[in-house]
DNA sequence: CTCAGTCTTTACATCGTTGGAACAACGATG
DNA sequence: CATCGTTGTTCCAACGATGTAAAGACTGAG
């Protein structure tokens, strides 16, 4: 592998002339610029990252903190911050933490300027005390922590009340909730997103329709939605608080022969590429996701280039999309 | 951020004695060590992977060229990667072609020794000719390449017709096949072992139950499904060579209201995590993406440790698993 | 023909780490 | 008591790049 030193050698000139060639910096000589850029392109030198961001105090990666990649919302996710990341010459160094506190806990621990330049956080566990960070970072979603960090995602609340809003419209009563969770920040947005839509519309908040997922697993869907299918009085309509749990709960309802949408409409959140092509299809809350990635690369460039202080909280756009699993065709 | 030397001066030995510990190289006083450990915990201290891997003439990282990670395969895959690569002490970077020439061309040539130090390729456009790496590298899935690169993967042929006997084993006749394309050497070897089973079968090969499909996208199944109903005799069934393929399939089948599996039987490949969920559920060849990714990884491993030259093909087992999408309830 | 001022190049130190050589301390050995 | 081998420590150079300062080349004005 060649180096600054080889190509110097070979257009005769210094180290620091090609290095500054390489830059862009400076005034060069055309004659040694072409010269070097001869040697250049003879040798087919590149850079060497390590050793450039060591001088420069940078490392040339930031870090991309999720659950699991194989859940598709995130792996869609890390596909746009991949490029979006590109776009500022960072490389992206994905860490799954399955959700638990010690996964998070140690790949927040791993974090540092030694490694990372910055970091895009998606936490499920971690409480206010464990966001000791040395680097900048963005936090995707709403959290249940109060913490001085940036922000970025949609409004949860409107979110989910769009789409228990629809549901209602269409003469839906009977309204579940599937996902509610003790600790997640954003459950509890998207459970306070749902009373609000019921009591707008007078319908009571019946606590046996709202049903807890530990994770947000097709399985966890499933299991939820047989609960429900056994109540004396079961749903007509679910509002789940993720596309996985509403796929895993139109099985379930698929399994004991309950039709969707005509004895129960199903909604989602997310919109997985998968929930265009179940049966049916399922109506799903889209947040704009190229937004969401572009949105926090782009912050986190500009906290590394420049420390300005003022915390930011960036709200993207989203959508509902209706499909079949509420209007059947 | 605290660096050898801070720790050095704190517990007042040199440099090398830190570092020394902190490797747990040769022989230090046990008095000394003590006092180097309380100072790496006061000031807690972390190596600086660059400067580390600068001297050690490593980058600590491998990277993970793929198509997309909006593909369930290739990012439930990656998650499995990360982790294997985690024993190791590597970090894991994931560049995304989208399968186009052009995207895998610039991806290998951003490779080098200067900042990966090994590759793992799933490439579907690259010829031969473009296999001039400069680190150690694994090749997932067959290819219409033939280079002297390691490879890991199942095999094909029998896997395609371990799915297709199923089929025929239910009774079907006229069995159609998507997935079809010129140049992807998977794709040849899947359809080679569709004919094999065909013919072990005394079934004739019918051309127009062969579709190809230029993407192995969802919308490409459902193409592709709707052209085979178009047909004066339809097919009573299909085996498609990914999941995404048959998910698809069954999206088109459903459309037309075409029953799975009683008028039509399908098979996908893959095992994405989704299939188990779909409706009706989805019988698939399921290899195993743990095998795989673990494979891979330490066969870089042991390349970049010692250059040992044999070129290792590695087979890894497959199953099939029969879901709804052939057998009903 | 000198000098100031601008352009261009170079030598050197430096980023944080580790390998190797050199050196120091030590008890054991003859 | 000189010598030795073992153990423990330090010093120095090096990995490949870049910032700094200073030296060198060139220009035009006086």
């Amino acid at each position: 592998m060649a180096t600054l030193k080889d190509v110097a050698r070979l257009a005769g000139v210094s180290v620091k002339t090609v290095s500054n060639v390489v830059n862009g910096y400076s005034f060069v000589k055309p004659d040694n610029r072409r010269r070097v850029e001869e040697a250049l392109e003879a040798t087919g030198y590149r850079p060497n990252l390590g050793a450039r961001n060591l001088r420069r105090g940078r490392t040339g990666f930031i870090a991309l903190v999720l659950p699991e990649l194989s859940i598709p919302y995130f792996a869609e996710l890390a596909g746009l911050v991949i490029a979006a990341a590109q776009e500022h010459e960072w490389n992206v160094l994905i860490e799954q933490t399955f959700g638990t506190l010690a996964g998070e806990r140690s790949a927040l621990a791993s974090l540092g300027p030694h490694l990372v330049d910055a970091a895009i956080l998606s936490p499920e566990a971690l409480q206010d005390d464990d966001f000791q960070l040395s680097v900048p970072a963005v936090l995707l979603g709403e959290h249940a922590v109060d913490v001085p960090i940036d922000r970025v995602g949609i409004d949860n609340v409107a979110a989910a009340q769009t789409a228990v809003k629809h549901l209602i419209s269409l003469g839906r009563t009977r309204i579940a909730a599937i996902g509610a969770h003790p600790h997640r920040g954003t459950a509890a947005l998207r459970l306070e997103g749902y009373r609000t839509a019921l009591e707008e519309a007078s319908l009571p908040f019946v606590d046996e329709l709202v049903v807890p997922a530990l994770n947000y697993h097709r399985a966890d869907g499933a299991a939820a939605m047989k609960s429900l299918l056994d109540l004396s009085t079961p749903p007509d309509a679910v509002f789940c608080f993720n596309d996985l749990l509403a796929i895993g709960a139109m099985r379930a309802a698929a399994e004991r022969l309950v039709r969707v949408p005509s004895d129960l409409a199903v909604v989602g959140f997310d919109n997985n590429e998968e929930s265009a092509y179940s049966s049916p299809s399922l109506t799903s809350v889209a947040p704009d996701k190229t937004a969401i990635a572009r949105a926090a690369v782009d912050l986190l460039h500009r906290r590394v280039e420049a420390r300005d202080d003022a915390l930011e909280d960036v709200q993207t756009p989203f959508s509902l999309l209706v499909r079949e699993s509420t209007v059947a065709r």
